[in-house]
DNA sequence: CGCTACATTGATGATTGTCAACAAGTGTGG
DNA sequence: CCACACTTGTTGACAATCATCAATGTAGCG
């Protein structure tokens, strides 16, 4: 799956690159718009045990991810979306842990890890970039934890429609209107929670007046009242640091030298 | 609070390693063994919002990790032990995440983070630890995750137990006695439960016959009835990968040319 | 010795899971 | 085009788990 470049720079771990020489002193990621993969509506992007050979950033579309337990339990663990970096379970035993699974058609970049490796090695901003990727997803579960261990369900629910909102805005989109893509088993599998209990709970919220639902269809009407429920304050959503998409849908990769050059 | 190295290593992320110059070509990451940190009893290693400056390894003793939620709950979301790695949380975002105190009187390896990235970037070995480390959290919080959202109290308390047995194992410590560190309540925070319960849970496995309980000391008697209990198989326990301390307790910094020369 | 923190146990109730019925939407094939 | 199966979503009734409140016991520590 990784290009030619792979094997090559896996034989030499330190070193100055080889292949085509450079035009700077730094040779970029790559031409990231080369390197895509389309995934089909229902389709795995890859899957637990599959052997782990690149990451991957949303481009187009939406997922979920899904992690099994020794017991052969099922829990969704997260719904990656456009600009969401796919694949970093699989780092620590070179094995994928999750299954990724598409709900739209959707389109990704596929960065081979090999690539990312030499990326990191070759340029501060590479490894700052691949390790923030790792430490992000860490917060993440360690916030997710939070929610999962102390959080009653009227909260857990609010809490993911603020968090949905939120993203949907980052993208650009409507942050108070918009189609949540999972099914209620999804979301209850995500939050700990069964799918009734979460049913019940945004039938609640539209007879309060919050928001409205039918379906998929969401609209959030009164976010204060939903951040009441969520105990959390308006602005409590982490930092968002260095994006990974320009906003064309191109992969933003800097070069060492300049101080923050938009490479395509 | 971070040692004197902190800052002078923050200024200059890059460049060579400062004080006594490296022999090999390779400076392997420093003499460890300097590098030291006592903690005691009690005492936080590092706190929330606290700068980051350094990693840590823990040669001695018991600590807890907890993280606070906007809101302003906390939660104990690790109990790191002996060849754990600590500060991880602070990679993102530049200032830590979690509280860490010392249950024990206890003592760190410190890694200035600095010195881990110069390691990481001139050799194969250090770029696959920092990962490693970081990936391997990132399953941690996963399998911790579908512990909190779809397993009973019965189960958690299990499987806890189970999980406190194979660390001490793998320590070199019986995994069928051991002291437990911290309070019920301590437990019960971690696995999202309260205080109460897991006490009474404690009690009920011990009128089972499948443990012994007086106070924090703990006798497992019966593991295929834990594992039972669990959902687990008996070897459901991730692999362990490249360990970061050797029998005797120092930290195993393998330079790049060898093929796992261990240094000290 | 008494204070304090920690642990145990009981009684009670709230939250949420479970079971079940039904409605609405979607796609398939006759 | 309609009937049909199938998935998804909603709502209700009920039960179980676990949290809460409270009382008591115990161990460490000045």
């Amino acid at each position: 799956m990784s290009g030619p470049a792979a094997k090559a720079l896996r034989a030499r771990p330190v070193a100055s690159a080889d292949p085509p020489a450079a035009p700077s002193s730094v040779t970029p990621l790559k031409p990231p718009n080369r390197m895509r993969r389309q995934v089909r509506r229902g389709e795995t992007l890859f899957g637990a045990g599959d052997t782990f050979g690149t990451l991957f950033v949303v481009r187009v579309g939406f997922f979920k991810s899904l992690a099994s337990s020794a017991n052969g339990q099922v829990q969704v663990t997260g719904f990656p979306m456009v600009a969401d970096v796919l694949g970093l379970d699989g780092i620590d035993t070179g094995f994928h842990q999750c299954d990724v699974v598409a709900f739209d058609n959707a389109e990704v970049f596929v960065l081979p890890f090999a690539e990312c490796e030499q990326w990191a090695r070759e340029t501060a901003h590479g490894q700052r970039m691949l390790r923030r990727a790792l430490a992000r997803e860490i917060t993440r579960s360690h916030d997710h934890m939070l929610l999962l261990s102390a959080a009653r369900a009227e909260q857990r629910v609010a809490i993911f429609l603020l968090d949905m909102a939120e993203r949907h805005r980052r993208l650009g989109d409507s942050r108070s209107r918009f189609a949540l893509r999972m099914t209620r088993q999804d979301i209850g599998s995500y939050l700990g929670l069964q799918l009734e209990t979460v049913s019940r709970l945004l039938s609640h919220f539209q007879r309060e007046g919050f928001i409205q639902v039918q379906g998929r269809e969401i609209a959030l009407l009164d976010f204060p009242a939903l951040w009441r429920l969520s105990g959390h304050a308006p602005d409590s959503h982490r930092p968002m640091v260095e994006p990974i998409l320009d906003p064309q849908g191109n992969l933003t990769v800097v070069a060492d030298g300049g101080s923050g050059l938009t490479h395509m």
